[in-house]
DNA sequence: GCGACGGTTCGGCGGCCGCCGAAGTGTGTC
DNA sequence: GACACACTTCGGCGGCCGCCGAACCGTCGC
């Protein structure tokens, strides 16, 4: 048996419990999360996060840093948070599309505009995507590869690419949008450009975890540099509510 | 919310069992496996195996045909397959490298050649994917893109390759490898390789499910097409045998 | 029609799991 | 040194889960 199944079970079932799963998915977000924000985020009290959070550290889903009286968690690295997400496309594909109307007014911030682990997401992402394609930045079709007018497009914006280089990460990737089913911008060159954005104050956090907002100069860099639109909606934003779930935890476990 | 927590939970539950994880790896070869086949494979009653079935088929892992009195199952698609691979992958990356001797035996002839869901995978995965860079034939540095060369080289083989499109599936893609940790060729590409050596009988199955052997015609061309060197171990196989499991599952269910 | 056979359903058993409250440990602050 | 605070450990509770044996249901072969 080249993998043992026992060592599968044991790491999905990491994943396989709600608290945990929501710890997974609000760990997307690339940040280190401390033990009590997470409690708060999940709605369970304080022990029962410390233990969820020692099982996944022992695991390998998470990595830990602690300091002082803090301890931060983060996905363990790039392929882990990968899996997370690949996790969440697959788990959401068949779903029936039920959400809340408080979901429904989050969510349309989220599909605007947010992080994928690194990378930019939602609408924002995905037409960067489309974008570049126009452009012949990104070649070969599916836009997994840059062309030499991509890679001098990055070096214009004073982008230093890591020289592609066989078994490391893979320079461009497409990356399937949860919310818009285009692909948008992963890989290296995704992770640089998102921290151009950042440094170029082109983007900005939004109120919400994940959540991301273009700023004024971002829109104008965006319209020059690729000939994007990226009116914002321009809503005030709701202050962000903590829900009891308990209730819900116990249907949902089951299959 | 954008994706719920509640469904990623429920599917990762899917695979957090160790008889259904073994489920899920022995579907890893591709085929549509009875349910009694499956149960036999992992050690399980009748009984258990038909729900465990029922409820990766509900769930959205498996997809089943019914006939006659058989109900075959395989994995729901290739991007299902994708995530119990990169899982396995995962989950074995910070094993421990305890092995029984039988295992060792067993997975020498995995590790020389074997197929991966739709493409070929071992040292002759590996073996063919570095040959193909060599030549020049797989471009992008990582491997990620076909050449002109590249394609005429198919081309040469009789091989029509699907046109690249965007969204649909990748051309090719490098897949690390369980047993070298080096890429192989997997996407579009790498499936209809497999086919091709099938169909020309440079590879037959194995004793084991996924094995497969380089037969002598195989070798030949191999050598002739890549400068590749396939020599066979040519070990006499052991029967396969069931070994009872029931005492290691307990163990193995808790993190 | 009958028996063999693959698969399913049902009832029940042992075991682990996820949760909490209470108490404990270590860190930073006044 | 005393207190607040973040987190952990412990004990216990309710609940689900995975397994099996027994009985049952279709299908196939004779």
């Amino acid at each position: 048996m080249t993998i043992d199944a026992g060592s599968v079970a044991r790491f999905a079932a990491l994943m396989a419990d709600r608290t945990r799963a929501a710890i997974c998915l609000a760990l997307l977000d690339g940040r280190a999360w401390t033990a009590g924000e997470l409690a708060r985020h999940t709605g369970v009290g304080a022990p029962t996060a410390s233990e969820h959070l020692s099982r996944m550290v022992e695991g390998g889903l998470l990595a830990e840093v602690r300091q002082g009286r803090h301890r931060y968690v983060r996905l363990r690295d790039r392929q882990t948070a990968q899996l997370v997400e690949d996790l969440g496309l697959l788990a959401g594909a068949e779903e029936a599309p039920r959400r809340s109307l408080a979901g429904v007014r989050a969510s349309r911030a989220l599909a605007a505009a947010r992080t994928c682990y690194d990378h930019l997401a939602g609408r924002l992402g995905t037409g960067m995507f489309a974008a570049l394609c126009d452009r012949g930045l990104l070649g070969d079709a599916d836009g997994t590869a840059l062309t030499p007018q991509g890679r001098a497009w990055f070096a214009g914006l004073g982008c230093v690419l890591p020289e592609p280089d066989a078994g490391r990460r893979p320079l461009v990737r497409a990356c399937l949008d949860w919310t818009d089913r285009r692909p948008h911008l992963a890989g290296a060159a995704g992770a640089e450009l998102r921290r151009l954005c950042a440094e170029r104050e082109w983007i900005a956090p939004g109120a919400r975890p994940r959540e991301i907002r273009v700023t004024d100069r971002g829109r104008h860099a965006f319209a020059d540099l690729l000939g994007l639109d990226t009116a914002a909606p321009a809503e005030p934003e709701a202050p962000r509510t903590i829900r009891a779930r308990r209730d819900t935890n116990a249907a949902a476990s089951r299959g």
